[in-house]
This record gives structure tokens, C-alpha cells and sequence, in this order.
DNA sequence: CTGTTAGCGCCTTCAT
DNA sequence: ATGAAGGCGCTAACAG
């Protein structure tokens, strides 16, 4: 059975204290070396476990990190979380992960159970946008702990956040595009109560007004981020009386979707059609027809958030500081809407 | 700062002790409807949240469970993790992630800060089969709480597991092909350290010898599961004296890999050629050329895993009692080895 | 139904 | 360099 030894249970057996058993533990402590490897010699042998419970209680510190994701089975997230962990592992930190499935009620008992579990920060990419939300996260901010954005971040002053930028994302998608000499470029835009979708859309504006093309309303199509959404809006943008000649996509799915669509109505890419994903899902380079895309350099912006927390909890914590990281996108050519090298 | 609350201040507050609030919370005991909802109110107010830490120390029980798995950028794993949050997240459970990348220093570094954090349970899927990972785990699952494997399991006495049938997975795949008129079938092989492509391998020579196939050593490829590892085994297979008409691959990426070469070398899939993998991965049914794979299902074997452990926990700890539960795959076939229907 | 007491395992002054 | 004592926040007897 468990029989759980603890620091008492070697201190007896060496006659000592369990004072200095702790002590051999943590090694700045002035104590013989002597009796400190003998301390950590028989705690091996008697397969002693430091209980982090009790040491974290006691210290007032857990070395946990709460990371909340909307879900898990995305590959940008994935990387994130594997960004996070490499920097945070080291530093002795352990994460604890909480997907929301965009539920804001999630969100919320996600946050409180962290918090009951007494991590050290919290990494959010936020799914939801309520007022109910925005306060707590705004609470747990300024009076507890560290907690910083990433990716989708709430505009609250004092909170850090490490983000690409998407507005530059979306500009450089259609620049390409407008290079590549389409004059009828459409959007799939994503949810627009996120600003990572709203910016997209925005630099896809911005490139246009800059290339002196007009802003066509209709050529902007609100599609959920999934195959099937973006071959339906497609559908829907050939139909038009002057179809588009290009699209960029908020979303690498929606882009498959897109692709499909033409594909069925023989189109051909990217002689006469270019496409644009965004997000460089694996899938887009594995495609015989490769699908260009913005790369958002997951891993990195994981990394990135690691950083600022643990800056954050290193500082006197009077000392209440707002970082912006914003990490630049990097548009990926290939074969959807490269006509040069085809 | 920080600042905070505790059972005792909220005690203080209404002039009662910290054990009616306790009580308050753990709504079995025996407390009067109207003290009960005053503590709860007022300790909303107060903005208390309760320290499961302190909990865990005192219970004895974290109400943690550890999952350990080779990556967490990998569909499959993230799948899996997604089943299992669902299933134990609803009894009280949170999880926490450790990642080997199939290293077995990790591996043990991760046992061992589990069962520092006091886990409840650990479900790993094992990447390596060392003695003394195989040692440790043993020991852990005899002396302490209760260890699950999913996917990928040593053959240890005692201790249950939930894997599909890799076997029958490698068999279906194999006998399709033979089915669609292949005679001479490859095999990309995985990691032979794994029981899993052992097992994949297995099905494929029972699949042959079942069809009076002779089994040919030149045609099984050893190879890593990744796309340029799959090239080059085609590059070598095609290079053969007497080259394959088919490739059964024990990875989705390595199948791709074929596809690849297969495509360079001008071969008409699947009327001259035809490929399965295994997996299922998203970009399998993404492919303008899709790929026919072995679904796994991830989501169900996380949740059976966790249903398990919670079986396991529930129980009499006297009694250990070994659960082998083994999932049946299912072949999805789709354009790279689909004659009739395409 | 509520108060008192003790202790989960650990660390950290304060002594010596 | 080590021992003694108290407490982190909570709960589970045991009283009453």
C-alpha cells in the first residue's frame, strides 16, 4: 500500500532532524555535505517524493502555470502549448492546460479553477469577449497573479500580451495577390468579435486601398473557419455577377474549402484563380496543390509568452508592467497562387 | 496585492468558525440551509476561493491525474487528451501534461513530477521500453495509484491499458489491397521497438500468408514516420528488381512520403498503384488524391482510458485489478487504393 | 447543528 | 551546522 514516507520518516531513520532533512533539499542552506548526501542517499533508497502540495502551501507558491486554450486538437495550439512548456519546463514550472471549446461559461470556471489551484500565472488566449469575462480577467490581473494574452487578447490596460500581428498578416496576403496580378480579390473574414479576424480583414483593406483597388462589400463573405463554410461562401462569390479572380482566407480550412469549390467548377489554379490561407496549417504544404499561407509562428509566440511571465513574476510585484509583443506573420508562397514558378 | 482570503476570514467576519465554512462547502455535512448560504454568499463577496492545494494536503487526494505522452502537436495525442479531459473533467478531475518527446530521461522525469504533484492517477502512452522506465512503472502502479496506458503499453502484469487492435489494423489495410487486385504489397515499417508497428506488421504478414501471398523480406521498409522517410523507402522500393504494385504504411506521413514519390515517377495511383496508411490524420481526407487510412479513434480511446482509471480509483485498492480493453479499428478507404469507385 | 482540536508534509525563523 | 516550534489552509473526528 502507499505508505507515503515522508521528510519525518527519514529524519528518524538517520537520528537527525526533519529540519535538516529539508535543508539537504534545498540546497542553499548551509549544511554539511556530509549529512546532505547522506540525507539524499537514503531518501532514494526509501523512495521518498518530495510533496510538492505541502512545499507549495507552504511557500505560498505552486509552480504552476495555467495555459487556456479554446481547444487542444488544433495544431496552432498545439505548438503554442509545446512553446510554452520548453520554456517554462526548465525553469521548473509545470503547466496545467484548460480548454474552453469557445464556452465563454468554460472560460470562466476554467480561470477559477487555476486560481483555486493556486497556479503562479495564467497564459490565455482568450475565446470569449463578455463584460463578465473582461472583469474577472481584469480582477485576476491586478490583484493576484501575472496573466498574459497570447494570440487573442482582450484590450484591457496592464495586461501583457504576445500576438502576431494580423493586420500586417492579412496586408501581405493581398499585396501578394495584387503582385500576382488579381484585380478581384474577396475575404473570407472569420468571426469578427475577435480581433485577430477583424485585423485581418483590415490589412486586406488597407493593401487594397494602398494598390488603388476598389473595396468591394460583396467580395467580403463571414465564414466559420472550416472546410465546408469556405466551398459555401466560394460558391456563393462565383456566383456573383463579377465574380472574384483571388481569395485571401482568414482560415487555411476555409481556403481548402475554397480550393475544392473551384477545383469542382474547374477552375483552374492559380492560372485563373489564386487563394490565399492563413495560419499554415500542415495540410497547406502538404497539398499537391500546396496552399499559400500566412505562418504565425506558433512555437515562437508559445515561447514568447513563457518569457513575459516569467519577466513578470521575477519583478518586485508592486511593480505592475504591460508588454506588448507583437510578432510579425510571414506570408509562405506556394503553388495556389504562385504564377511565376508554376 | 494578493491578499488572500481564507476560511478563517470569512469565519471571523460572520462570528463562527472556520469549520462551519468549511462545512459550508462540502455540502454533505450536516449545516443549517440558512448558515449555509450565508457562508456562501458572503464568501463571494469576500472573493474567497478555496485552496485545493490545502485541500489535496489534508485529503490526501490532489484530484490530479497525470497524462504523459510522446508530443502534444500530433492529431492522435491531441484527440486523445480532448477524450479523456471530457470524461474527467466532469467528476472533478484536472489533468496535467507531460511530454517525453519520446526521450526516456523524460519519461522518468515526468513519472517522477507527477507523483511529486501528487497525482491521483497517471495515463501514459509510453515511448520507451527501457528496464528501468519498465522497473518504475511497475513500481508505481503496485505501490501507489493507479497507472493507465493508452495507444502505446509495455506488457507488464497488472496493469490495464486501453490500445486498439494494431493487428487487425494492419491486417484490414493489407487485405483491401489484395481485395483491390494487389499482388505485390509493401510494407513501410515503423519503429519495431514499439508493440504497435510490430503489431501493424504482424497483421500485414497474417493478411498475406491468409491469401497464400508469399512474403517477400525486400518488401517491408523500415522507416521513421515522417514524409521524406516515406519517399525514400518508395524511392527504394521502386527501385527493386521486381517492385511493389501497392504499399500498405504503418504512418499516415510516410504514406504521404509514397504518394509523393509515387507521383514524381509518373504512377497512376491508385490504377497502377495503390496506398493505405494508418492513422487518420486530417490531411488524409484533405488531399485532392485522398489517402485510405486506419482510423485509431483518438476521442474514444481517451475516454475509455479515463473511464478506467476512474473504475480504478473507485475500487478497493486491496484489490488491483488488470483491464485490457482493445479498440477495433476501422479502414476508411478513400481514393489511393479505391478501383470501383472512382 | 456548531465549536474545539489536531494534523496533512513542508519550510523557516529562532535558538543553540 | 543542527534542533525546536509554529503555521501555510483546510477538514475530520470528537464534543457538546
Amino acid at each position: 500500500m502507499p505508505e507515503k514516507v515522508t521528510i519525518y520518516d527519514i529524519a528518524k531513520k538517520l537520528d537527525i532532524t526533519a529540519a535538516t532533512v529539508s535543508r539537504a533539499f534545498n540546497s542553499n542552506s548551509k549544511i554539511s555535505m556530509a549529512t546532505r548526501s547522506l540525507v539524499l542517499d537514503t531518501a532514494n533508497k526509501m523512495n521518498y517524493k518530495q510533496n510538492k502540495l505541502a512545499q507549495a502551501l507552504r511557500n505560498g507558491k505552486s509552480n504552476y502555470v495555467g495555459v487556456i486554450v479554446p481547444r487542444i486538437d488544433s495544431n496552432f495550439f498545439a505548438l503554442v502549448i509545446r512553446g510554452i512548456e520548453e520554456e517554462l519546463q526548465s525553469k521548473g514550472y509545470q503547466i496545467i492546460i484548460c480548454q474552453t471549446h469557445e464556452d465563454e461559461k468554460r472560460e470562466i470556471e476554467n480561470i477559477t479553477t487555476l486560481l483555486n489551484a493556486q497556479v503562479d500565472g495564467i497564459l490565455i488566449s482568450v475565446s470569449n469577449a463578455t463584460k463578465e469575462t473582461e472583469s474577472i480577467i481584469q480582477q485576476v490581473s491586478s490583484n493576484t497573479i501575472p496573466l498574459i494574452f497570447f494570440d487573442r487578447q482582450l484590450h484591457l490596460e496592464g495586461i501583457s500580451s504576445v500576438t502576431i500581428n494580423d493586420f500586417e498578416g492579412g496586408y501581405l496576403a493581398t499585396e501578394h495577390l495584387i503582385k500576382e496580378g488579381c484585380t478581384k480579390i474577396a475575404h473570407l473574414a472569420g468571426d469578427q468579435s475577435l480581433a485577430i479576424f477583424k485585423s485581418r480583414l483590415n490589412g486586406y483593406k488597407k493593401a487594397l486601398s494602398d494598390n488603388k483597388i476598389e473595396y468591394r462589400e460583396e467580395y467580403v463573405v463571414h465564414t466559420k473557419s472550416n472546410v465546408e463554410a469556405g466551398k459555401q461562401a466560394t460558391e456563393k462569390l462565383l456566383g456573383l455577377h463579377n465574380p472574384p479572380d483571388a481569395i485571401f482566407s482568414s482560415s487555411d480550412f476555409a481556403a481548402l474549402g475554397a480550393i475544392q469549390e473551384l477545383k469542382e467548377k474547374n477552375i483552374a489554379i492559380p492560372e485563373d484563380f489564386c487563394v490565399v490561407g492563413f495560419g499554415n496549417e500542415p495540410f497547406t504544404k502538404f497539398m499537391e496543390l500546396s496552399i499559400s499561407s500566412v505562418n504565425q509562428s506558433p512555437k515562437e509566440m508559445g515561447e514568447m509568452a513563457a518569457k513575459v511571465f516569467l519577466e513578470q513574476i521575477n519583478i518586485n510585484t508592486n511593480l505592475k508592467m504591460e508588454k506588448k509583443v507583437v510578432l510579425v506573420p510571414e506570408l509562405l508562397i506556394r503553388k495556389s497562387s504562385n504564377r511565376q514558378n508554376n
